[in-house]
RNA sequence: GCUGCUAUAGCUCAGUAGGUAGAGCGCAUCCUUGGUAAGGAUGAGGUCACCAGUUCGACUCUGGUUAGCAGCUCCA
């Protein structure tokens, strides 16, 4: 008999052999209904693992992060299982679960349309009516790709494996894969009416571009229909917050044919650049920095020295002027080395921090761009602090607080991520690896958590990422803090120490917003376009009820206007509930309504943009509340 | 850049089995002066993205270009 310790801590006696699944079958029908895979002393297992010694399990449901992962994955094979069905030339590929639902990548002549989508998941709904067992299997290497024969993608994944590796396939009725599972037990736990095929698009085989171009289908399931009607909605709701679409209805900003990748802005986003600038520059007067400005085009000879007409001249603009090479700066880096060099230093000016709104162009590729987003010419939050090796771990972690009491602002949530030596990196392994334990060790000083994500750090060194959400649940990289030991180098900067030594200096490149750009979009989606007062373009709109109370009206905008508010003034011969109505489209945050009653009196009826009709208020009092909401910087 | 899809009025979108287009909103003019999410009437707006081809005839079919969208790759 074996020892069984149940999550929670009960304790159980089973027979050798007998699986997961018929225990939970003893536990509870309830629970066995809905279990979807195992958890056998840590490790994520099928339910129909045979029980072979004593162990602590855990019965994962869909609520489990892993047990969702093995009933997407099920969901996949089914949908493989369709498409073979279907379309029988298919070759598979991989089919993995992901954050938020499942893709498989199929080798297909011909490309699957929204009708054949359907199609599908017709198909998958008999497959999952049928409630065919799924049974594992193993094959030693050579059988292993005979059973793969007509599969070329799955035997170049077999060879991959290590020689003696246990090769495992799960077979569901007529359809075998290759696959290190866990799975369900049967394709009867699977909802049909829960599943939903969303989109076909390109992948490329192994995420190489030089590589074979797939068909990725990509699905999500829910064991509740009503799971998956919410599912809908909330990307109903995603795109009605998009940035571009907002961008465009408040007009913010907008792209036009002629400048592809290149925003305009328009009055209003003008405003919203212009108030974020104003703030970031009063927190970094806070923290210490010195703001400057660099050129905008500089000589070829310059990024030879830098290193980016090595790595990066694919994203540069180039130009020639007098016969001689430039580029527009695609970073701003190289430009405050020059500020550096321009005077010797000592180590008492150190960390000496340069901030600088540099405005930057990169030939992105076409297929990347999105929005604000993703554009090709953007403007970076961006300083370059100099400093000397042991401040590293001090002044990262106060970038850290400043990126904290920035995002905190903003109402948000990120997650930071370490980014690791790439294989196109300059200097040695070893400085390497202690700018990247430096980094490490500050975040973890402060008490934050990190992912690591290897070998994407830039090529002069490991950096930290600071990745923001979209209403898509997508995640933006806004603020990052790389560590460079190479640039300062290559320019052959220096600082005089205490012994009056020359010493080269070490380099930190940071951003906060990350650009201006992507931060704008980020909040509009964040905000839902409707932008706390201090940011809101437009903070006030004046409604007069009758032309009457025009003249009122327009010195109330006159009063406003010179505490500093923005206010609109909406003088057209419309009743006041179409003008309520169109400011209240614009998300201005407050609405006046001024008719005789008001006139009449002094005061203001407020109506605000979430709380509606506060009723009537006397000017001032109306005045200092939105001051007051606009020095707070309220939400 | 790659794969697929898309491009009709300022905006959101109908439409034509190939015979040069339509709605709502917006805009202009007039009527209306109305109190917390759309008052009414009239009118002006379009080389149907661009360039070729097929055709008696192309907004519609074919090819290409440009831009956008989804995803991949790459990145703030």
């Amino acid at each position: 008999m074996l020892q069984i310790t149940l999550k929670g801590g009960d304790v159980r006696q089973v027979q050798a052999g007998t699986t997961a699944e018929e225990l939970c079958k003893e536990i509870s029908m309830g629970l066995y209904r809905v279990a979807c895979a195992a958890r056998i002393d840590g490790e994520v297992a099928d339910l129909r693992t045979p029980l072979t010694k004593d162990c602590t399990l855990e019965i994962l449901t869909f609520d489990d992060p892993d047990g969702k992962k093995a009933y997407w994955h099920t969901t996949s094979h089914v949908m493989a299982q369709a498409v073979k069905h279907l379309f029988p030339q298919t070759k598979l590929t991989i089919g993995p679960a992901i954050d938020s639902g499942f893709y498989y990548d199929f080798d297909s002549t011909e490309t699957f349309s929204p009708e054949d989508l359907l199609k599908i998941e017709e198909e998958m709904r008999k497959i999952t009516k049928q409630a065919l067992p799924i049974e594992r299997f193993t094959l030693p290497r050579e059988q292993a790709l005979a059973r793969m024969q007509d599969e070329p993608y799955k035997q170049e994944l077999i060879r991959d494996l290590p020689e003696d590796a246990e090769i495992s396939f799960y077979t569901q009725g007529d359809f075998t894969d290759l696959c290190a599972g866990p799975h369900l037990p049967d394709t009867g736990r699977i909802k049909g009416n829960g599943i939903k095929l969303l989109t076909c698009n390109a992948a490329y085989w192994r995420g190489d571009s030089n590589r074979e171009t797939l068909q990725r289908i990509y699905g999500i399931s829910f064991p509740k229909k009503e799971e998956l009607d919410a599912y809908i909605e909330r990307i109903e709701e995603a795109k009605r917050r998009d940035h571009r679409r907002l961008g465009k209805e408040l007009g913010l900003f907008a792209f036009r044919d002629e400048a592809p990748g290149f925003p305009f802005y328009l009055p209003k986003g003008m405003v919203l650049k212009n108030t974020l600038i104003d703030y970031w520059r009063a927190v970094h007067k806070k923290w210490d920095y010195l703001e400057i400005s660099t050129p905008q085009i500089m000589k070829r000879t310059l990024w030879e020295t830098s290193g980016h007409w090595e790595h990066y001249k694919e994203n540069m603009y180039t130009t020639v002027i007098d016969d001689e090479d430039f580029a527009i700066k695609p970073m701003n880096c190289p430009g405050s080395i020059l500020v550096y060099d321009l005077e010797p230093h000592s180590y008492r000016d150190l960390p000496l921090r340069y901030g600088e709104l540099g405005l930057v162009h990169r030939h992105e590729l076409s297929g990347a761009l999105h929005g604000m987003f993703r554009v090709r010419c953007f403007t970076q939050d961006d300083a370059h602090i100099l400093l000397a090796k042991d401040q590293i771990k001090q002044e990262v972690i106060r970038i850290a607080q400043l990126f904290d009491e920035v995002y905190s602002l903003f109402g948000l949530p990120y997650k930071i991520e370490l980014s690791t030596m790439p294989e196109d990196h300059i200097g040695s392994e070893e400085d390497w690896k202690i700018a990247t334990d430096a980094l490490a060790d500050a975040i973890t000083s402060i008490g934050k958590t990190y992912e690591i994500n290897p070998g994407d750090g830039a090529f002069y060194g490991p950096k930290l990422d600071f990745h923001i959400q979209d209403s898509l649940d997508r995640t933006w990289q806004c603020g990052t803090i790389q560590l460079d030991y190479q640039l300062p180098g290559r320019f052959d900067l220096v600082y005089t120490d205490s012994n009056g030594d020359k010493v080269c200096p070490v380099m930190i490149h940071r951003v906060v917003f990350g650009s201006i750009e992507r931060f704008i979009g980020i909040i509009t989606e964040h905000f839902a376009g409707a932008f706390p007062v201090w940011l809101s373009p437009v903070q006030v709109k004046l409604l007069p009820v009758t032309d009457r109370a025009l003249d009122f009206a327009k010195s109330l905008q006159q009063r406003f206007e010179t505490v500093g508010l923005r206010v609109e003034l909406d003088e057209r011969n419309e009743k006041i509930g179409k003008k309520i109505r169109e400011a209240q489209l614009e998300k201005v945050p407050y609405m006046l309504v001024v008719g005789d009653r008001e006139t009449e009196s002094g005061t203001v009826s407020v109506r605000a943009r979430a709380e509606g009709d506060l009723g009537t208020m006397t000017v001032e009092a109306f005045m200092d509340r939105v001051l007051q909401e606009v020095a707070e910087k309220k939400r």
